[in-house]
DNA sequence: CCTACCGATCGGTAGG
DNA sequence: CCTACCGATCGGTAGG
């Protein structure tokens, strides 16, 4: 939480208050989704009442930005940092770890990420422009990751970039209709996908081959 | 339509009278999902009144339930007839037809498909029986699809069938959320799709001389 | 298929 | 942070 939306020097409020909304909020429209969840839900979750929302923000579709910003850069930042941590590994694995990160981001930690994807839309409303900044800053970083796998043979040179990032960013957030923690370890989930997209036209040599160059560098 | 759910007979009612509900509401439901489409919007686009959709249906919740089936079996259909048309092709293409099948029920025909991957979750009220059943005899015909891809060698067996339908359809299902039909031609993404996943561990040169020997026989 | 109506609930505001 | 209240709208029903 930045300082500068914390306005606890402005009233009658503790410090985690707009926080706690928060995580409140995430955890309902995590199951719910913008139309289902209702102020009065979270102000009764809280132990506040409805109208005391309205201190700390100014609408419905404010509280849902938060939840949903908070959750995308929850995920963009793992992925960030799993590849930074990777960053001398096979292209294969960079792409396997940030594949398992923003799995474990999606469904370890809280409820703002799967709230984020449950959120799509914002109903009637337009998706506030923050909400697609946010969004657009995440896809960026696979923009970037698809291009370094294909030039580095990881990734068939053949697959149309866009196709490859929408496939497989649908795949991954379609895992919070099916994913279940006692069915499934998210490490191996993580390697089945890896496995499942990392090899081209080419096949398996080509792949192999640029792991092998990648690694001896 | 079937004979059985007509009810012409039974009142001041025309012949496409429940079709045409159906049909407004799937247009509808595409756009907004369960909660955000209500009975009164789906009655003005008809041009009746909402009263009057209680003739037809008992609750909103049976006439979501006939779109969300509808939709479904659409897609089902569709998939069986590509697979049944293609049952002499390398596996590699009978995968490819069925992908194509997907997505152009998806998204070249009108509005049932695409409202039943809008409408996940029935809200509050837990997923109607029909719906479960609906959905799992459409899964059952990519489980018998993958079992078979995988043992002609044009799907990796190293890979979890289970983990592969999920992020197949799920990659799939999720282009209701980025698909244009100004952008992307469906043929072309069926081939990026079908190309991504057709190669496992051991690489092209596996799945090749599978797509050769079947194309011999 | 209609008019008329129901209680419940929605997001939001007034005023403290 | 509260009590009290608002108009609008929801799905559904009565009765024809």
């Amino acid at each position: 939480m930045s300082a500068a939306l914390d306005r606890s020097a402005d009233g009658p409020i503790e410090g985690g208050s707009r926080r706690l909304i928060l995580d409140t909020a995430a955890r309902l429209l995590r199951g719910g989704g913008y139309h289902q969840t209702t102020l009065r839900e979270i102000a009764e979750a809280v132990g506040i009442r409805k109208a005391s929302l309205y201190y700390h923000f100014a609408s419905k579709e404010e509280i849902v930005e938060a939840v949903v910003n908070d959750g995308v850069r929850f995920v963009h930042e793992a992925v960030v940092a799993a590849l930074a941590q990777a960053s001398d590994a096979t292209p294969r694995k960079r792409l396997e770890a940030a594949i398992r990160a923003h799995l474990t981001a999606l469904h370890g930690h809280g409820d703002y990420t799967s709230a984020s994807i449950k959120v799509f839309t914002f109903g009637a409303t337009p998706t506030p422009d923050s909400v697609r900044r946010v969004r657009r800053a995440y896809e960026d970083v696979w923009r970037a990751l698809i291009a370094e796998l294909q030039e580095a043979g990881a990734l068939s040179p053949q697959r149309a970039p866009d196709a490859l990032r929408f496939f497989l960013l649908g795949a991954l957030n379609g895992s919070t209709d099916w994913y279940r923690p006692d069915r499934f370890d998210l490490a191996d989930l993580a390697r089945e996908f890896t496995g499942l997209i990392t090899h081209g036209e080419q096949g398996g040599a080509a792949a192999m081959a640029a792991d092998l160059a990648s690694a001896n560098r």
